[in-house]
DNA sequence: GATGAATGAGTCTTCATTCAT
DNA sequence: TATGAATGAAGACTCATTCAT
């Protein structure tokens, strides 16, 4: 198609032409209905070549979230250059991270949709990239609560310690969740909306985040109002 | 197996069985993966008549995500008690949100993850659910804005006019896609996560978004850093 | 083919047939090279009933065995009348045995050699018809041996009474093993040889047989000659 | 694996080493189930050079099919010393086949199983074999024929003249078909019950086999009782 | 003498879907 | 209202076999 049928190639060009064939298709159609055989066609190759590159088509899945991952988590990290402060660093991240999942949708999409919904096989492979995603993130917040209620401070980077963490673990896992959630549903409303750029887009998200971290560091949480005769369910 | 082998049961019943059986399937096993076969064995009945009442597989995923955004529509407006302060209200409406899901993981994972990972005619279905729980949000925030910059305030609707709202119109909805991503993202983290309760969930969410909307309510937004000699790639 | 398109029929027909069939093709091509396709064909059914109705090629080729098996017992088993002599009645069950085999050469095939070609789950299946024919035969030989040295008499069911077993316990089911083996391997022979009949393999069997019995019952075994300078190996 | 990774070997060598692996995998897998990509691996070498020597499937399982018979047959001759007594040849003739089809399990199955499940082509090959096999023990039948009844005279080896042979053709085949598969169920059931050695095996089979034979020349064959009132279904 | 790269053809198996009753 | 019987189409995976070097 796209390719002329350039035949004989050694193996590790023809698996990484597998490869993006692999996450095109799986991106596109989802895991169950991408079928090997379209995504054999559009990497140029008989089928058979496939399966005696990456063995199997969960193996094949499997090998592409993790290069997505990967490029991912390096996309992210080279994008934030260290010594900054902390806001500074998770703009850049976000503007990073924006930028790579717009140019790779696909990619993306095996990350964020595919993977999960399909057991635990792969689930697993994509939560370690998570983990290190709100490791960094993490991080951030944690210099953030050190410095004082200003996150905008230039602090060192020293993981320094302080007695206690200001929020328990689980809670910075679900402001991650929260994060990501409102980054990529933001990412797809730019796409669609015009007049918005990915630019402004990271810019919003930063204003609705960075703000609500720095009260959170700062211990001025918003609580629940008492519950005023509700009649649950 | 669940169900006594009951026949001749009108027509409406027999069609709420086969829609449960066919949530819980697609909600478990996702769409491409859930057999028709599987479904009518859960419902009770034979696949012909699965045929019947509902056309298609296609037909049939397609009535669950009608229904399940009903009924998730459905909770959210009778969560909210009108009449009460805008951070209330989204206070209420995230816990009704979070509550629902929580009771009714398959029917979430249908509208959250199978809908959207699955070409358009099911995509679009739940676009116009999602629509209007945006544009609810959208009203909270507008309300906020216009009432001043302290959301927190429990005061009456209309406290002081300031003839501006405070953000213009796009940002406005660039937050409440935010906010409903977030949203999204937490519930089905909270569904997986064990010890995460639907009001934890709520809490985490509130604290992380409230303040930030002060914050730009107030006039202090986070604004980017001009770009200092970036290399970008 | 050979049967009109006749359709709809219920259940239990169509899998007599399906399993005729693929005896039929297991008998001749073997169980590897036998096709799902090629049975279905033969049936006269498409190949998703024979996978509606017996599950899997495992399966199919299990259900053969376990049907041929137990015909050809029962074939045995009728053939023999009981209250005869121990040699009348060894004649009868290998009559019987080699016109059953005769007249169906597949099933045969299928209990001698595919069965035994490949691994546990079939072997096994077959060992339990095995083992009941060889039962019969250890039973023939024990009384032959009571009832003293000619067995070929034609006497009553117990002539005089050897307290003793004239030969030890194992010696017996030696016998009865190659006997039945003996059986077997002649039972494939005259299938591929024109002109050889059942009767005439029974009697060659017989002549072979029973006179070696005779001798060793009267005491007069053939012994090995001591062992004379030989250089094994 | 067992060879180390040696290079260049002349190509009689190779061609032995390819067969070695040849017959153990058809021994193992069956002629079906081994694959051409499992043989080269186990010899150690590629697949084209598989397809260079041996030129294809076919030609490599009937090369093995040669190779065993030829090497079965030479153990059979070789075991057997001329110029004694016909039942001693016999005897040291069994003796050796049950000892070359012990130690070469994986060429007895491709000769006895495989080459016969498998059509015409393979069919043919063992049957020279087999034809040279029946040849001998024919050969020491007749000799015991001539001789008298006493089987045990050390009769000269010629084939000489009597006017009429004892046994028509095809009886003395069914005799060789008869104790070939007699022998082999000893053997495997001597190889499962404990206490039973491969000599006494064929000590069984001798005393069962002999004596038959013995009558049979002697004109004292068992004759079939006369038909009493069967309903021969 | 030897091999890495590549494929056409076929196998088992499953699924959404429909008749005929 | 309800179902037992049946299938066309497609998908994952494997294999014997061949180039080009």
């Amino acid at each position: 198609m796209g390719s002329v049928k350039t035949k004989r190639m050694p193996r590790a060009v023809r698996e990484q032409q597998m490869l993006d064939a692999a996450v095109k298709t799986f991106g596109q159609r989802g895991y169950m209905a991408a079928s090997m055989d379209e995504i054999a066609e559009l990497a140029g190759v008989s089928k058979p070549l496939v399966y005696l590159y990456l063995n199997s088509k969960e193996s094949l899945f499997s090998a592409c979230i993790r290069r997505e991952a990967a490029t991912l988590v390096e996309a992210v990290r080279s994008g934030v250059r260290p010594g900054t402060s902390a806001d500074r660093r998770l703009w850049e991240g976000l503007q990073a991270f924006f930028t790579h999942t717009a140019r790779n949708p696909d990619g993306w999409a095996i990350l964020h949709l595919q993977a999960r919904t399909h057991g635990e096989p792969f689930a697993a492979e994509v939560a370690a990239m998570r983990e290190e995603i709100v490791a960094f993130v993490t991080r951030l917040i944690a210099v953030a609560a050190r410095d004082g209620g200003t996150p905008c401070s230039n602090g060192a980077e020293s993981l320094g310690d302080h007695g206690d963490p200001a929020l328990p673990e689980h809670e910075v896992a679900g402001l991650a969740e929260a994060l990501v959630g409102a980054a990529e549903s933001l990412a797809a409303w730019a796409n669609v909306t015009p007049g918005v750029s990915a630019r402004q887009a990271a810019a919003t998200l930063m204003n609705f985040a960075w703000a609500g971290l720095g009260d959170l560091m700062e211990g001025r949480p918003w609580s629940p109002p008492p519950p005023q005769a509700e009649a649950p369910r």
